[in-house]
DNA sequence: GGCCTCAATTGATCTGGGTCAAGGCATATA
DNA sequence: TATATGCCTTGACCCAGATCAATTGAGGCC
């Protein structure tokens, strides 16, 4: 395999709203099929949902909770090289294999189709895969995004850019619109952060700390975060266009 | 834009040839569809083929030489993102703007589509789309292998796997089999390496210094790499499974 | 030959972020 | 109340790779 993402617009929260998402113009009996195929499935946080290497029997959506994609190195060195959050698409038609390990970050509900009856409806819906490519090129665009944020910028650019791209994906949580301060809970650990950023975990506490320390954010306890100003922490991030990783 | 690349197997000297290569599977209807949209393009080394955020006109593939992608942040810090090799196809079907600057790193021969006949003729043949989200799928793919190499690797090992795409991408090249040594021409200057791989061009050179002093490569001039082993290339690249960024 | 220019090498020094190590602070378990 | 466990912070030190600078070498051109 190797994994999409993308965030569709619109409501997420349930199921069949998705499958819409999935293919905006397709008709209602596509949406049909897809039903039929449809299935639930339950992650725990921590527990990987695909290994690297695995055939994978399944596409699908998150519906809630956070995944990640990662590629780990022999000795252990791990970069992470998505996340996934409600709404994003996994899997891979025309692929058997997983290319990443897909882990749960938080507990996660997936909307699952089985592979094959999913690809063979692609065939004949030319729709679904157009809006699949269109899916695989706003994340090949994120991807390489990141690649300038991992090969080019110093540990406090990496920090900021990463807050500013969950500040942006959760932007519904700004309490006094998209001008105001932008407030949310990070969902990952320091060390996730770390995995995510090209850093080590020691790094992106004394960083967190030294954009506090600089006003740039404010902490209440460890994952409570408020951005006053967030022109200010896109400068930080040494980024005024701007693309986001989870498009 | 964003940039999609890819290596389709069989002859590339050609242009025709190539696109068969885009859809195996069309027919020769498709073909001539293709063939009366057709143009050719001709770009010097160093020339920018298309400024991040220009609208572009075309797609097209890579027929001669080598173009690469880059971001560039204000301050001037610029990040490869990726390797245009001839076969590979440039454009995004779909959207309007080019994310990156795409730039001649050799003199380049490019044959080109208008885009929007391109798109007409894709929505009417599902199996250009197909082919499309394939090569996407592989794109985003080697991106996300080389977020790996970005966040995670030393410049030694950098600098290796680099050597080792090259190298399994020109295999051809191998005077006695993809067992017996390796040859090839490096098509990229130590600045280019260095933009490619998040590192100084000095550190590039010490590091192919290093590698040569060890024996892992031979250097004939600057340019002209023998490798003797590769396994122990890729030993240096600390990467056993592999994926090559140029798929 | 002599003189550019551009690519590459090599040396000397500096520094951002890694590494190692010691707490701190919650929530959980007994 | 004690005790463990997971997550985070902070300090002290070190080193890989950046930075600054000098030099070499290979064409191209008069």
């Amino acid at each position: 395999m190797s994994v999409m993402t993308h965030h569709i617009s619109g409501n997420c929260a349930d199921c069949p709203i998705r499958h819409r998402a999935v293919c905006a113009r397709c008709e209602q009996d596509e949406l049909e099929e897809l039903e039929s195929i449809k299935y639930y499935r339950n992650f725990e946080a921590g527990q990987t949902i695909l290994w690297s290497g695995d055939k994978m029997g399944f596409v699908g959506t998150v519906i809630s909770g956070i995944a990640s994609l990662t590629q780990t190195m022999e000795d252990g060195r791990t970069q992470m090289v998505g996340l996934l959050l409600p709404s994003d698409f996994v899997g891979r038609p025309g692929r058997d294999g997983s290319a990443y390990d897909v882990t749960a970050t938080t507990d996660v509900v997936m909307c699952c189709f089985r592979k094959k009856p999913f690809e063979t409806l692609m065939a004949q819906t030319p729709h679904i895969a157009h809006r699949l490519l269109e899916m695989t090129l706003d994340e090949l665009d994120a991807a390489r995004e990141w690649m300038l944020v991992l090969g080019r910028k110093t540990a406090r650019e990496k920090i900021a850019s990463l807050l500013s791209i969950i500040a942006r994906r959760d932007a519904s949580l700004s309490p006094n619109g998209p001008a105001g301060p932008m407030v949310f809970d990070l969902p990952l650990t320091r060390e996730a952060m770390a995995d995510y950023l090209g850093l080590t975990l020691e790094t992106v506490s004394r960083q967190m700390s030294a954009l506090k320390k600089d006003g740039v954010i404010l902490l209440e306890g460890k994952r409570h975060v408020t951005v006053p100003d967030m022109g200010r922490l896109m400068e930080e991030a040494g980024d005024d266009s701007d693309g986001g990783l989870m498009a």
